[in-house]
DNA sequence: ATGACTGTTGGTAACAGA
């Protein structure tokens, strides 16, 4: 089985990436993030062959599975999932449950795509939802992990080393590399996953993301932040990330992660 | 070159992204 993730910036602008994407790489079962609208383009990937499962409502955030063997027990949202309250202590501000998991099972693969809240700085109150929300996933996800073939992917807006940034020394007091973190990303390993890293990129590190300013991707100054975690017992025959999807016209700031899974 | 972006919206400036 062909599994992907990527986090496209906006699905509406990347529908001319996307699509002709879907058809040159052909994955049974795609994870997109940041799709940006709670309109999905749904007939358009269903003419390539894929149901779609969509968690969107607007401006922001968005995430979806797209799947051409079964897609079944679809959740908006994991069990417990925090909502963010903003940016103060405001009293009377009531959390809102943001759009940014969706799961389904697909052809025997519970999967689920998560876009994980930024955290915009240490200090910062979506730093602590950020922390609160990963601590709630590896909970809602034990029982799943338990059950069987299992697949939690997506923009994790971690770098679980200092070896996924292209210099650690320019992060210094940054989210995306704090201890706190990292041991969010080691508790959800802790279930029964393993890190699926891709093969080696540009320069030997597998990054997914590049920032759009300063000629980032063209120095390869990349992180990896779009991460695949699998089953142990799942065996993984390749894993790539596919660069010329970050080249040309109109790319996302993020490269897809194509992982092909043997199936028990 | 101490430079450099992209996407969205009761939109045309503000905010978020990482």
């Amino acid at each position: 089985m062909r599994i992907a993730t990527w986090n496209v910036n906006s699905v509406g602008a990347r529908l001319p990436r996307l699509l002709p994407w879907l058809e040159d790489i052909a994955p049974d079962v795609v994870a997109l993030q940041e799709t940006k609208t709670a309109n999905f383009p749904t007939a358009d990937v269903q003419a390539l062959g894929y149901e779609v499962a969509h968690n969107g409502d607007g401006r922001w955030n968005g995430a979806a599975l797209l799947s051409r063997v079964g897609l079944a027990d679809v959740a908006l949202h994991f069990p417990g999932q925090p909502g963010y309250a903003g940016d103060d202590d405001a009293l009377f501000e009531v959390p809102v449950v943001e759009a940014r998991a969706v799961g389904a099972t697909c052809g025997g693969l519970r999967m689920w795509s998560l876009y994980v809240p930024n955290g915009r700085s240490v200090d910062h109150a979506h730093y602590r939802y950020k922390l609160a929300w990963l601590d709630a996933l590896q909970a809602a996800l034990a029982p799943e992990v338990a059950a069987g073939p299992f697949v939690v992917t997506g923009d994790f807006n971690v770098a679980p080393t200092d070896d996924d940034v292209w210099d650690i020394a320019d992060f210094a007091g940054s989210t995306h590399v704090t201890p706190a973190e990292r041991e969010r990303l080691t508790a959800l390993l802790g279930l029964g996953l393993r890190d699926v890293i891709p093969r080696p990129g540009k320069n030997d590190r597998p990054f997914t993301y590049w920032d759009y300013r300063a000629g980032m991707f063209h120095k390869d100054k990349g992180m990896r932040i779009d991460l695949v975690y699998a089953s142990t017992s799942l065996t993984v025959s390749d894993a790539y990330v596919d660069r010329a999807a970050r080249k040309g016209t109109g790319p996302s700031d993020h490269a897809p992660v194509v992982v092909d899974l043997e199936m028990p």
